[in-house]
DNA sequence: TTGTTTGCAAACCTTTTGCACGTTA
DNA sequence: TAACGTGCAAAAGGTTTGCAAACAA
C-alpha cells in the first residue's frame, strides 16, 4: 500500500499528462482553444482532484475570464475521451482529476470532518476487485473505492 | 463473492430491520411519527438503494401527503443515527438503504448505460480493505466500492 | 468563410431552510 | 401545553442549456 504524493505522477511515458490530453484532443479533430489548455493545465497542475468551481475560480484569480459552462463543457469533453476520471467524495459534488496511465490507479481516503482527501494505491486491493470482476454478470469497466474516516489533523 | 438478491435481508438478529429502527428512534426519544413510519417502512420494502425523490413519489403515490422535506428530514435523522447508508451511484443523487447487521456489508455494480444498481457481497475484498485500513494515517469509519460497467441487460 | 467554441444568463434539479400549522407526549 | 415534527414555498447550491458574439481552421 502506498501514498501517493507526487504532483506530477499522471504521466503517460515520458511525455506528460496535459501533453497527452492535448494530442489526444487534437488527433480527436476538437480545436485548440486557449480555455482547453488552461483548464488541461489546472488538471495537470493539481495535487489530487478538484471540482469544477475550484479549477473555475483557480483560473479566474489567474486572470482568466473563463465561464463556469466551459470548465463544465471541457470537463465533460475530458472525462468522455477517458482523459479526467470522475471523484465522487459524498459531498454531492463532483471532482475530477487526471486519469492515470495504463495499470496505474489510485482510490481516495476521505476525511469526513474536513473533507481533506489523500490518494492512495494498493495492489491487494486491486486484485481483490479484479477478482469480483471476474465472477459478476457485469461487464466491468471501472471501480471506485473510498475510504471513510478522520484524516491525521482531524483525529 | 455473493450476489445479494434477497429482498429482505437487513435483518437485525431475528426481528427486521424496520422494527430496529423504531426501536432505536423510540430509545432516541425523537417521537414517533406517522411520516417517518412511512419512511422506515419504504426503506424497509426497496430492493435496493432509491433517492430521496423516488422514496417521496412513491409513498405520494401511495395516497401520502409527505412533503419531501420530511424525507430528507428523515433520511438524515436515520443516517446520523447509522440506521441507514449513503449511497453514491455516481449521477449526482444521493441514494439511500438500510444499514445491515453488524459484519454484514454489501457494494454495489452500478450500470452506466442504465443506471441498474445491484449489490454484492465478496470476503476477500473486505479484507483488502482492511488491510489498507490499518496501514494508513487515517482513522477509518467506513468504506465504499462502486463497481461501474454494463449490465447483463445493456451488455 | 464556416463551423466550433465561448461567456453570459437563465433554466433545471436536488437538497436545505424558514415558518406557520399540526401532532405527540 | 409545550416541545417537536410537518408541509409548503422559497432559497440555495451545483450543473446544464440557449444563444449571440468570438474564435480557430
Amino acid at each position: 500500500m502506498q501514498i501517493v504524493t507526487a504532483r506530477h505522477d499522471h504521466s503517460h511515458a515520458a511525455i506528460g499528462w496535459d501533453t497527452h490530453a492535448g494530442e489526444a484532443l487534437t488527433r480527436k479533430g476538437t480545436r485548440r482553444s486557449a480555455v482547453r489548455d488552461a483548464v488541461v493545465a489546472a488538471l495537470a497542475a493539481q495535487e489530487c482532484c478538484a471540482s469544477a468551481q475550484e479549477i473555475h475560480a483557480r483560473l479566474r484569480s489567474g486572470g482568466s475570464t473563463i465561464g463556469i459552462a466551459s470548465v463544465y463543457r471541457t470537463l465533460e469533453l475530458l472525462h468522455g475521451m477517458g482523459l479526467v476520471t470522475r471523484v465522487d467524495t459524498g459531498d454531492g459534488v463532483a471532482r475530477f482529476e487526471p486519469s492515470q496511465a495504463d495499470g496505474e490507479h489510485h482510490h481516495h481516503l476521505v476525511c469526513t470532518r474536513c473533507g481533506a482527501v489523500q490518494a492512495f494505491q494498493d495492489d491487494g486491493l486491486e486484485q481483490a476487485i479484479h477478482a469480483v470482476a471476474d465472477r459478476v454478470d457485469f461487464e466491468v469497466t471501472g471501480h471506485d473505492v473510498a475510504l471513510r474516516g478522520l484524516c491525521g489533523s482531524c483525529r
